[in-house]
DNA sequence: CGTTCCTCCTGCTAGC
DNA sequence: TGCTAGCAGGAGGAAC
């Protein structure tokens, strides 16, 4: 499932593959994809149509690219990959993936494929087109993005690898948090790109359980689930961005996955890396949570 | 506003 | 063998 790293890596391809080139045809194959885009796909289609791509963006698990038609303002193709969305670069004539969504061609390089795909199998991700605004997040002192953020996903609060992240700030509303702190991680207007995976490895790392009450932990232990979080994420990050294939963007999340080492999630049963335990497994919010059980101790009471 | 719950979707696996 | 149920889960919106 495509998290912050994951995305990272896709948004390198893009930059490295997709950015300074044209969009010459745009094909939005159904309407699910495009839902979020509320003019509708014919409407996406023709907007992106000869439009250039300035640059290659990134706020959480959101990826968008800045794209310029010949007489308009910079805009932004906001793409979400959901669960199991990938981008891909491939040669037009490629045969078509099975749960292929859309394709943009781009302008001649006989070097390189030039057909940008969006490939969701369950479909949770899209592609919308928003106005390019400035960032509401960020930071004074900090610099700024030079684009600007799409004005549809303001509502996500920086990620941990981003200029205008203030750890401080996200402790001081953690504080104030009532609920469960895993469940404040995956609160995308917290902080952005954690999901279920990093979650738990932030709290492994951070000894913390899940279920404890965020305002219930101290400053500094909330600071340590949080950096646990930046620097897992990090990891990854150097660890899956050295794989991928020039001919796809991303390696679909699969084998970056597969290389990760990962010390809490999916390891019911095996030893603690830390301390030897078995892990255990707890159904939480619908899903499943891996800890420790002598490293992250149960609260005594819920929450 | 904060918080919780539900829903969208497909493919795979476990169990009968 | 073939069926069903359960599971995976990001994010938005409804409901309280």
């Amino acid at each position: 499932m495509p998290e912050l790293p994951e995305v990272e890596v896709v948004r390198r391809g893009l930059a490295d593959h997709v950015v300074g080139r044209t969009v010459t045809r745009a094909a939005i194959l159904g309407a699910r994809v495009a839902r979020r885009h509320l003019p509708g796909p014919v409407d996406l289609a023709a907007r992106l149509t000869g439009a250039v791509v300035r640059a290659a963006e990134r706020r959480g698990k959101y990826l968008w690219l800045v794209v310029q038609g010949p007489d308009s303002d910079p805009e932004a193709l906001v793409v979400h990959l959901g669960m199991s969305g990938q981008l891909r670069v491939e040669a037009p004539d490629a045969p078509a993936e099975k749960h292929l969504h859309a394709t943009f061609d781009l302008d001649g390089d006989e070097r390189r494929p030039n057909q940008l795909r969006f490939v969701d199998q369950r479909t949770f991700g899209g592609l919308f087109l928003a106005d390019l605004v400035p960032d509401p997040a960020a930071a004074t002192g900090r610099p700024a993005r030079e684009w600007g953020v799409p004005g549809t996903i303001t509502h996500i609060a920086p990620d941990p690898l981003e200029a205008a992240y203030d750890q401080g700030a996200v402790v001081r509303r953690l504080k104030a948090r009532h609920t469960g702190i895993k469940r404040a991680l995956l609160d995308q207007g917290l902080v952005s790109g954690i999901g279920n995976i990093y979650a738990d490895e932030a709290l492994w790392r951070a000894q913390v359980h899940g279920e404890r009450e965020a305002a219930s932990l101290t400053k500094p232990a909330l600071g340590r689930v949080l950096s646990a979080a930046r620097d897992v994420m990090s990891d990854a990050l150097a660890a899956g961005g050295t794989s991928f294939d020039a001919l796809y963007v991303d390696v679909n999340g699969q084998s970056g996955w597969f290389e990760r080492s990962l010390d809490a999630y999916g390891r019911e049963g095996q030893p603690c890396h830390r301390c030897g335990r078995p892990l255990r497994r707890e159904s939480f919010m619908n899903r499943s949570s891996f800890s420790c059980p002598r490293c992250q101790p149960r609260p005594r009471r819920r929450r």
